[in-house]
DNA sequence: CCATTACGATACTACGTGGTATCGAATATA
DNA sequence: TATATTCGATACCACGTAGTATCGTAATGG
């Protein structure tokens, strides 16, 4: 994704991969300050310690670094699928991960620049959709053995009413929506085990 | 909003509300096709057949333009809350209206500019957020009658999975969309009457 | 008819910033 | 040791565009 093939250990020096990963947390961090606009690319090689050619030797453009950023963000942030045995459990303890990367993580402010920048940078649009995809994947699992008749449904009722939050209440989530949002989909007077 | 005050009709050329108009929806296309940072004034004005100093005339900036077409887009498309007697029938309704306002009219692109933008223009933040206030208004009297026992997370449920649709996984919304959320919160094996 | 204000057209300024070129130093292989 | 490649620093260019200034003209009120 950014280092140059593997061919058999070429000659000079090697891409640092400290600069590498400080790099992805530097433009993590300002485009979660600023947004995707303002993120500049000054500010991020500043805070990364790095420098532009460094930046451009690694990749192209800024959305195709920003695009990786949040591939690199996602990857830290997206434990896969519990399977305890008691389905509900398993809900809780997805919908609790994604509750607590929103609230520890830069990560829901990252999604919010590129939700807006997606129109504009082509390279956003498929970052934001494999992110999506990787979330649906791990929720999916765990709410198909809770009992959903409609697991897509309930996955969109799930995400979305978290990014809704974060994204147009412009609001902080709060821990306690776990209980809230099992038990109103998954509670005891309907279905579910 | 951008009128100056009406104080005893004012001596010279008054203001063309037509070219407001036309202001108004020219900036609406070009944000939902551009995005909010790619949308320029240059082709906002062309497309309204108007000019820069006019808009300079009505608003003081580009992200105040924008957040008043976002309240002009709203008002046209957001109708008080229907009251048939019947709690479901009237969810359907307003559900239905949201959809049919994300499939027809630029307000889906729209916000998810916004959305974006919103971290670097408070004028943006805070119509998002009035936006959302006014479609959360709507939406919670006819939950609150269908008997939902927590009409916000209720709206959040409903609102976040169309949204998220739209702006995270960027597809279009479904009008049978209707039907699958209604029977999924309030259908019959549940509560709901 | 005169003063006032808005109109659209056009040219221009000011500024930020993505991206490149060039450096000497550091770190690798052969 | 020679060669290749990366490193961070710095200066620089090219470009787009928000916002302003200045036109001559059109529409209102006094």
């Amino acid at each position: 994704m950014t280092a140059r093939g593997r061919a058999a250990a070429r000659r000079g020096r090697p891409q640092s991969e400290a600069a590498t990963a400080a790099l992805m947390r530097a433009t993590l961090a300002v485009v979660a300050a600023r947004g995707y606009h303002a993120a500049t690319l000054e500010e991020i090689v500043a805070r990364a310690g790095s420098s532009k050619p460094t930046v451009y030797r690694r990749w192209p453009s800024k959305p195709r670094l920003v695009a990786d950023a949040v591939r690199f963000a996602l990857a830290a942030a997206n434990p896969s699928a519990p399977a305890t045995g008691r389905p509900l459990a398993d809900v809780r303890a997805v919908v609790g991960n994604v509750i607590h990367a929103l609230r520890t993580t830069p990560l829901a402010r990252v999604l919010a620049a590129l939700v807006g920048a997606a129109a504009d940078e082509p390279a956003l649009a498929e970052a934001l959709v494999e992110v999506e995809r990787e979330r649906r994947r791990v929720l999916r699992a765990v709410v198909e053995r809770a009992g959903a008749r409609d697991a897509d449904l309930d996955v969109d009722l799930v995400l979305g009413a978290l990014y809704f939050r974060v994204l147009m209440r412009r609001m902080p989530v709060d821990a306690r929506l776990v209980a809230r949002l099992t038990r109103r989909l998954y509670g005891r007077s309907c279905d579910g085990s």
